[in-house]
DNA sequence: AAAACGTATGCAAACGATTGCGAGAACGTT
DNA sequence: AACGTTCTCGCAATCGTTTGCATACGTTTT
């Protein structure tokens, strides 16, 4: 049995006061229809007796529950967590709650979830696409009930606001930095299937030796479909074993570039001189590794708080648009050990 | 204006089929009192016109909304995301809809955390203490109206069950560990405030001192405010000063472990054979330092799993005894290169 | 044939808050 | 004194769902 409190109501309020409740409910919200005097009475009690309102029956009424929900592929994923600290920051601001679910990279998962969380009465999603999402109707359906925003994983195949990062310029400035030490032969490592963010990447690699004139080599470019370190190491692997070796890697992941130095690193291969390394994301781990790694820095708190800013918007501004709206939040590289010495 | 579509509703469906609204709630809801002609005429329009229930008349009505708030000090700490998964994991399989919120390690934040959170119609509450606690009065205020699981950091001062790992054995095993690999004069890196992880892991380390009759020598045990990568440096730079140096040091966590192997590479020590390592947590960073940190794991997910089951069953059969309960989840020690080596 | 029962369904209240509308009181205006 | 305003406040409907109770049949029992 329980023995909980139970939960002052309206009702309650207006009984103790000799009111009706619509008067009580008017009090509370500051309505010019109620006189001063009964306004600090009623305001007064409900403090006394801690009068919360129930939200369920309120966003059951005005139809706004104020719940927004987010699906990322992985909650242990650093970057993630960096833009989940963003989204859900400024959703408190907001007086929105969030909903975080993982997709585990499953379309499938992520299509039941888009239901759950429609069905719960979240009034607009957050989400990372799962990889391989290549059915997007689940997508398009729930976007035909509640604004969908999306961010980091996205797809041009759906119609909505995506904040995405300058992977193209970011890309750009990094392999441009290894061009500016002097680096002439600069291996990339990149995804192999239709990955936005891999194909942006390797893009700005492109740019960046055509507008310098350097001279591309299909040898070294590598493309792995899992992006890991281990994959990283085996690449390095391949780099090493080549007649003519790369002077630079540019891995278009963190995870990916630490496998490079740990390879190059068994092989006692001189960082940066003989091989320079840089990476993308400037996870936690980069810093660890040793050299430490020079990489590109996302930031992912402000593009969590600018996807549940323009979603809030959204929601409280709706125009069915439906349009493709791509918002691009600007990176920083961060030059560390692995790319460049003091001499 | 919005053009979304509208949601079907029992009256819709009822309307549809010339029943009434309650026949259509029973027939959805399974009632024996329905015939099966009737349930599966039902059913199927349910199905064909894609029906949802409005949870949050639902939960209104039924006082069950089937929300579970969490609360912890910061979402990138890579040991609270494995915790997260698991909760996230586990609540989805038990229908709940899990609320994340991050205090920041702030107490008075967390208080006002735990009062939107029960506003919101959660039925329970997950959290892990923010650190610097000391009035646990929010808490037990919130505790009269819905209950609390704590996990991590916990405290003895709030009556809940608690989940918690086997710190004090663990400790022990690591230190048990360093022993048995020769080691004779191990250091401690531990935390000044009273913590309760650091507490019992210092306890683990002199009940193994005394077990196996070793001496202990205040100046190997160190304490420092903030456990970080930085004061790991520090704390091993005081060790390396000593004219009697450690021949190993058992850091209470990763991050410090961490730091004192960047110490100790920077000045050439050789590790295991001149000062072996070994931290706590299993964090990702222990396997990107090189040599590969010793730890112990700590698994998360089956924590998480463990804290919502017991929150959802004190949810599910209410017994109000407030009366601290700790639940021990097992650890595993990882021995890599930074303690061993095979000779 | 009346009474008793089981089965299938509908009626209406309830959950807690909001809100359009209308009513009564107080006051000023003519 | 009759009327109009303004200020306060209450009535009642509403949101979508659940559920105790009543009702309407058809069937079995006596």
């Amino acid at each position: 049995m329980s023995n909980r409190k139970e939960n002052i109501t309206l009702k309650g309020l207006a009984q103790e006061l000799n009111l009706s409740v619509s008067t009580v409910s008017r009090a509370l919200n500051n309505h010019p229809d109620i006189s001063n005097k009964t306004k600090k009475r009623v305001q007064r009690l409900a403090k006394e007796l801690n009068y919360v309102p129930n939200l369920f029956a309120k966003g059951f009424r005005t139809h706004h529950t104020h719940i927004l929900g987010v699906i990322v592929p992985n909650v242990s994923h650093y970057f993630t967590t960096t833009i989940l600290k963003g989204i859900l920051d400024e959703g408190e601001k907001l007086g929105y709650k969030i909903i975080i679910c993982e997709s585990k990279n499953d379309a499938k998962k992520q299509a039941e979830m888009l239901q759950t969380i429609v069905q719960f009465g979240a009034e607009g999603i957050l989400m990372a696409l799962a990889r391989r999402t290549k059915s997007v109707n689940d997508i398009l359906k729930t976007m035909q009930r509640i604004p969908i925003v999306l961010f980091d994983k996205v797809s041009d195949k759906i119609p909505c606001t995506q904040i995405v990062i300058d992977e193209e310029v970011a890309a750009y400035k990094a392999v441009e930095h290894l061009i500016n030490t002097g680096k002439k032969r600069i291996a990339i490592i990149k995804e192999t299937e239709n990955s936005y963010n891999s194909e942006k990447r390797f893009a700005g690699y492109l740019k960046a030796h055509a507008d310098y004139n350097l001279p591309i080599d299909d040898k070294i470019i590598l493309s792995t479909e899992d992006i890991s370190l281990e994959n990283g190491k085996a690449m390095a692997n391949i780099l090493l074993s080549l007649r003519n070796r790369p002077d630079a890697v540019f891995a278009i992941t963190d995870s990916a570039a630490i496998g490079v130095i740990k390879a190059l690193n068994k092989f006692k291969v001189k960082i940066p001189e003989e091989i320079a390394v840089v990476g993308f994301s400037n996870s936690t781990h980069s810093t660890i590794i040793h050299p430490a790694l020079s990489t590109v820095d996302q930031p992912g708190e402000k593009i969590g708080r600018t996807a549940i800013k323009f979603l809030i918007e959204e929601i409280e501004n709706p125009n069915n648009d439906l349009i493709t709206k791509t918002v691009e939040i600007k990176t920083n590289l961060i030059i560390r050990e692995s790319s460049f010495t003091y001499s």
